[in-house]
RNA sequence: GGGGCCGUGGGGUAGCCUGGUUAUCCUCUCGGCCUUGGGAGCCGGUGACCCGAGUUCAAAUCUCGGCGGCCCCA
């Protein structure tokens, strides 16, 4: 029995210990181990990633350690995490001259060597990307996915560009990547642009992609920076242009982490459990005999018989001694999406029981019409519920303010706002964050464009806060 | 940064204040019987006092230290 979604905190918590996500008692703080089932979810969600990335970038691998001076190069950068670095002080019991972090992002590492790969305007535009742990020494609330110290599934990208244009189009494009990588998921997001003293440590500008947790409070699930020209002109990352001169060169770069598993289980479970979109679930289709007895063999033959036709996807034919209606528990914890039940009265009548695990209904169904097409069509049929779902569910915790006495920490708050540094730190005097504003509205967001600022009353443009995760 | 709480089988717990019998109950797990259309029942079994030191005839229980976890406030 999990808690009620309502009470979040602890549904979440206890869904990824009892659906096997993750085992919690790992004994170091904000470190998890991944059970085979969760590790299998990251796998199918990462697969969907790599192949968005795989069409534009090349998969590349930097060390984990980086030494002191490379991390403290660019002043800006090593600021922003300076707390929360772990660092090697020893190599055995001799102490190192020269300390050594854990990466706690690649940016130096991957930078230092990007001066010596670049030569010439014939080297650019690079677009390189890679899937690693990193390590941030988190001080407060450590959760599960959420915030980690070791962050295992760090999707980081990396490009360098001519002028800052191309890098300004790399950043629309890396956009359109994680778009699509979230539409993939069902996850609804908004793009947001964040405010000058939340960016990147290092960027030009930082833009965002928040969700909504069901305590009303956001989770960024995905990074993009453009870097301008600030960190090649730390690391000296030029080339030599068509004209002969030497020029710095333009960077982006931009992240997901497992982050993503985290929102997708949390946007799409509920009571019973996880919710999984069909192409990321480690098991897809799960068929449950119904083994009167003296019927046994029959009932199993059916079964098999189900399995082997729809063996192109991920089947688990359940024959285990639990009865059925335990089964039906199980397998909705685990976020199976498509359940058949095979029991005598099928049989006779060449017929299955279908359920899908988002709805809660059951049909009945030809065996004949039940095709690798079918579900295909099921599949996606679910992926287009489930985001309607969840985009409800958003949406009804975002509230459009006209008066700042209207802003409080219960939801999302959406209003104009001007980009004076000083309206904006306004706004975070009442405890929330500014999350920044819309880089591209939604379409599911129907709030006008532009007004008063809501606190100046000058021209702005539309803005969130959210308490955030 | 400041304050508080807690470590008992795989998970959740009782016992601790007031030291003393074979450490309680639920769940999980293993074996058996009987069952199977939304978490069946019965019988039997395995499995635990975070680590170290101290006090004591005797420590899960009291004291100190360590390690680990949780919560609140800034």
């Amino acid at each position: 029995m999990l808690p009620p979604k309502q009470n979040f905190s602890e549904w979440f918590h206890e869904l990824i210990q009892q659906a096997e996500i993750l085992d919690v008692r790992y004994p170091v703080k904000g470190l998890y181990v991944w059970f085979p089932f969760g590790f299998k979810i990251r796998r199918y969600v990462y697969e969907k990633l790599r192949e968005i990335m795989d069409r534009d970038h090349e998969e590349v691998y930097f060390p984990t350690l980086i030494p002191e001076s490379v991390l403290r190069k660019e002043s800006q950068h090593i600021k922003g995490f300076e707390n929360e670095v772990f660092w090697v002080t020893f190599g055995g019991s001799t102490p190192l001259d020269v300390k050594l972090a854990l990466r706690p992002t690649s940016e130096t590492p991957m930078y230092e060597m990007f001066a010596l790969w670049i030569r010439t305007h014939a080297d650019l535009p690079l677009k390189v990307y890679q899937i690693v742990n990193v390590f941030r020494y988190e001080t407060k609330h450590t959760r599960p996915l959420i915030r980690v110290r070791e962050i295992t599934s760090f999707k980081e990208a990396h490009t360098v560009h001519r002028n800052y244009e191309e890098a300004e189009e790399q950043v629309k494009k890396a956009i359109c990547y994680y778009k699509e990588f979230y539409d993939f998921l069902a996850i609804p997001y908004m793009v947001i642009r964040r405010p000058d003293w939340d960016k990147f440590p290092g960027a030009a500008y930082t833009v965002a992609f928040d969700t909504i947790m069901l305590d009303g409070r956001t989770m960024q699930i995905a990074t993009v920076h453009n870097l301008a020209d600030n960190f090649s002109k730390t690391f000296g990352i030029t080339y030599e242009d068509v004209d002969g001169q030497h020029k710095f060169a333009n960077q982006t770069c931009y992240g997901i982490s497992e982050r993503c598993v985290a929102s997708m289980i949390a946007i799409h479970g509920d009571d019973n459990g996880l919710v999984l979109p069909f192409e990321v679930a480690p098991i897809q289709v799960v068929i449950i005999p119904i083994p009167y007895r003296g019927r046994e063999d029959e009932v199993i033959k059916a079964c098999r018989d189900v399995a082997e036709k729809l063996k192109k996807f991920r089947v688990l034919l359940d024959d285990s001694e639990d009865r059925p209606g335990a089964k039906y528990y199980k397998w909705e914890l685990k976020g199976v999406p498509v359940r058949i039940e095979i029991g005598p009265r099928e049989v006779e009548n060449g017929e299955v029981v279908v359920s899908f695990r988002d709805e809660k209904k059951k049909f009945s169904l030809k065996v004949e019409e039940l095709r690798e097409e079918k579900i295909l069509e099921w599949a996606k049929e679910m992926r287009e519920r489930l985001r309607r779902k969840a985009v409800e569910n958003l949406k009804s915790m975002i509230s459009f303010i006209k008066e700042l006495s209207n802003l409080d920490a219960k939801g999302v708050k959406v209003f104009h706002l001007c980009e004076n540094r000083e309206c904006g730190l306004e706004i975070e005097k009442f405890g929330v964050s500014l999350l920044g504003w819309f880089e591209e509205i939604p379409d599911w967001m129907n709030f006008p464009k532009e007004g008063e600022c809501i606190v100046c009353g000058s021209r702005g443009k539309l803005a969130a806060s959210a308490k955030t995760y």
